[in-house]
DNA sequence: TCATATTCATTTCAAATGAAATGATTGTCA
DNA sequence: TGACAATCATTTCATTTGAAATGAATATGA
């Protein structure tokens, strides 16, 4: 507590300084982890589940019989990532792995019978942890939320 | 392309279905992604900075004469990451390490006379890149993201 | 058709990461 | 006061990460 009230010997230069609880990146990266990791507290131990294989479970809900490459083009993670999530799945009998016979070298990737039922689970506990966050927000928010999103990855992009 | 059309045997559970594009997690990883690989590809090459360093430089010109445990409390990276970018800091000449004589177990950072100067060209370059975003966006929309930022971190914490 | 380029998934390897251990210092309370 | 708990920064160690290399398959163009 003395350490708050010490002196200054030098005030870094005011007028350069960045004010990082307002600064976009930063303040993005923050709230991603801190999202992140409370959601991870839900699942991670109960279905011992990873982000990335989470990712992947969630994406194949959607579409099925797709390959790796439609998955890390889509979902923000990179081939290895999504193969190695793949991989720990595969081993688990969550998702099947077939090769593409119309493209032998693509993978055909789609949710076995118990991958469905964990990501319908998994799915649910997701929208309530999420359903709980936005009620503390004015209506709304969400829809306007993920137009500034789409606002501001597109003004990264190009 | 012909992978795209193919058929598809399973359409997976449309009730359980999530929407990853409007999963505020996901979004709002994918946007912070996005956020810091485009601005630490404005400077990484160029001042040879990683991301924590640069966090820690501008966390540094907010305030000065702090602890290692003073950043990473607030800076959301963990002790051994804040260290390690502290260590490079030091070595090079950007930052001053010394005891904190009224408790010898902190440390007592400081800019130095370059670590200021690297870190005033960093913040201009930062807000010059958050300005070009954020006019993308309407008018308004930073101060309305913050404080939805601001509800979202409120909710998930307590 | 055949040589070359491209695309895909995986593996390799070095670097980054973070949880836990460590050593040094300070706080607490009997 | 003195034993024990708590706090701080750092280091250790096992895991994760991602860029680049690899090997297999397909596309392209002479």
């Amino acid at each position: 507590m003395s350490e708050s009230s010490g002196m200054k010997t030098q005030q870094a230069g005011e007028d350069t300084a960045l004010a990082l609880d307002a600064f976009l990146p930063y303040r993005a990266a923050r709230l991603a982890t801190a999202l992140s990791r409370a959601l991870a507290a839900q699942y991670e131990q109960r279905y011992d589940i990873s982000v990335a294989e989470w990712r992947v479970l969630v994406h194949l809900t959607q579409q099925t019989e797709i390959s790796v490459r439609d998955i890390f083009t889509r979902v923000d993670m990179d081939r290895a990532r999504v193969t190695r999530a793949v991989q720990r799945l595969a081993a688990r009998g969550y998702v099947s792995k077939l090769v593409n016979q119309d493209d032998r070298r693509l993978v055909k990737l789609a949710l076995t019978t118990s991958g469905t039922a964990l990501a319908s689970e998994l799915s649910a506990l997701a929208a309530g942890f999420e359903a709980e966050i936005m009620a503390a927000l004015p209506d709304g928010s969400r829809d306007q939320l993920m137009a500034q999103f789409d606002l501001i990855e597109a003004a990264i992009d190009p």
